[in-house]
DNA sequence: CGGTACGGCCGTCAAGTAGA
DNA sequence: TCTACTTGACGGCCGTACCG
């Protein structure tokens, strides 16, 4: 599946639903935040508002993957930590079972 | 030293969801 | 219903370890 967004027929108006504008260059540039074209011309052609509105909508989405990501991580980390502390509770609880039943059985 | 497997990170797309 | 946000999936790049 993954890169069949083409697609995404943009209706005949050109009034295409501003996201789902496939760039000529999907490529990346790891790492090179394309500090995309900022200040637009208040009157800029449909085409360019579009570009436009589409990088913004890259950036965003761009940034919102990476703390979605740290966010995931974090979560497993704490989990792992969860791991970590119910295995010594339950460490502690075997070892104190172990030593009431020495106490019960030598009586 | 070149080739390869592997893991980590990234950007993008698409589908789902919540809120206005 | 529309819009913005969230997140799983995918494919690509990069660094590292290992092997012949």
């Amino acid at each position: 599946m993954a890169v069949t967004g083409e697609d995404s027929e943009s209706d005949a108006t050109g009034d295409i639903p501003a996201y789902q504008l496939r760039s000529p260059s999907s490529g990346h540039a790891q790492g090179a935040v394309m500090s995309s074209s900022s200040g637009h011309a208040p009157s800029a052609p449909r085409g360019e508002e579009v570009t436009r509105k589409r990088q913004v909508r890259l950036m965003k989405n761009r940034e919102a993957a990476r703390e979605c990501r740290r966010k995931k991580k974090e979560y497993v980390r704490c989990l792992e930590n969860r791991v970590a502390v119910l295995e010594n509770q339950n460490k502690t609880l075997i070892q104190e079972l172990k030593a009431l039943k020495d106490i019960y059985c030598h009586k």
